[in-house]
DNA sequence: GAGCATCTCCACCTTTTGGGGGAGGTCCGA
DNA sequence: TCGGACCTCCCCCAAAAGGTGGAGATGCTC
């Protein structure tokens, strides 16, 4: 049986999903809640596998709820935001929270109960439109990469490596620690590298490495 | 009316997925093909609005004959991938190709016929595995930016600016005449920035912009 | 009006970087 | 075995970058 609880200041929406949802031979609503700060509440004291959750709302918005209800160390339910509007800024800051499903409420009933069933078993699901932005932003950083990539190629095993450092954010001499090598040489692989791929100093490296795809977002602390 | 095109190699999976749609009032199948070179000239011939891709196949496989046959600039078809497995390169080959869509043959039929009906009217259709997968590498993305953002917070206007500038790649004096100030001003916001972010170069400025979301891959030429 | 942040610029200095050229070594394939 | 690619290191030099300290101008708030 799927516990599920529905989040939305309208009363009147709100009993609407309810009642859809309810009418499902497996699935169960729990709670529901009107504001942000009573579905923080109500989550931890019924602890649903699914919550459908409005954006807007007074006192707290669903984004907010969101994550704190998320943040909780005891969380095991999974969230679907279930709004009128889609600007990309609310799906991308949804998805950020820890939302596992983005949908607009002008689905079918059929559609909502599938979502619901998709993400309680582990799936994720966006309105088609979204998946649609999601994909295009994703095929871009992808694509771009290849002819860089190329570029890529004509550079030597050792040059490669000093190129990764470069775009760690490390300097000559911290580099020659790093490959055991003197930092002279160092200097001849970094000389060489940017003539090689027309680049004039070590900044421009780094957004070539990044550009490239042979650095990426996220795989690296920003400690320096 | 939806003209449709299924393409797979073993005829009866092939018969079996044209019966289904065919048997709905709005779809009509209009084409088979067995081998992507089939596929790609099956595609020019028809003219299908939407084509339903297995992977592997002899001669050519799948994900080559999507990108062919998006590549024909006559081409208004949108691609769904239908395939037994869902290795995450295959799924980010067919992504960059530019499939609209990438589901499993063990969906049920009235899955299948949605995900038709969801592309041709310019949404995106995935299965909810590789939804999920696509949100976390993309919120992982976002994610960690967001700390990072905050010590952007601590710039001013002027000194963020000179940042983009440094994460674009520039010298202290092309970013001097590109902001329409001299040199030694240039010189005195780089220096506030590094401290202020705790960096030490503008190598490693570049770092933090991409890091932070200040810049992004894909939004730059790399032509320098 | 005093204090504060910001933007603008200057001078002086040290360190780092990048270019040029050379040189010895290994390893591999023609 | 010879040439070529690669890795290693050296020297010298000029340019760029980065640090320090100072200063005038603006505009804002208290």
């Amino acid at each position: 049986m799927l516990r599920v609880m529905v989040v939305d200041d309208q009363a009147l929406v709100r009993r609407g999903f309810a009642l859809i949802l309810d009418n499902e031979p497996d699935i169960e609503v729990v709670a529901e809640a009107g504001t942000g700060i009573e579905a923080v509440e109500a989550a931890r004291a019924h602890q649903p596998d699914i919550i459908l959750m409005d954006i807007r709302m007074p006192e707290m918005d669903g984004l907010e709820a969101t994550a704190r209800i998320l943040e909780a160390s005891d969380a095991i339910c999974r969230i679907i935001i279930l709004t009128t509007f889609d600007p990309d800024e609310f799906v991308f800051r949804a998805l950020r929270a820890g939302a596992s499903g983005f949908v607009l409420k002008d689905i079918p009933p059929e559609a909502l109960v599938q979502a619901v069933r998709t993400v309680a078993e582990g799936g994720a699901m966006l309105a088609p439109g979204i998946t649609q932005r999601l994909i295009s932003q994703f095929a871009q950083k992808l694509g771009t990469g290849h002819n860089l990539a190329e570029r890529l190629e004509r550079l030597t095993t050792r040059e490669r490596e000093v190129l990764e450092a470069i775009a760690a954010g490390k300097s000559n001499a911290e580099i020659a620690e790093t490959l055991f090598i003197g930092p002279a040489t160092v200097k001849t692989h970094v000389s060489s590298l940017l003539s090689k791929l027309g680049l004039r100093d070590r900044a421009q490296a780094v957004v070539f490495a990044y550009e490239c795809g042979l650095a990426t977002v996220g795989e690296r602390d920003v400690g320096f």
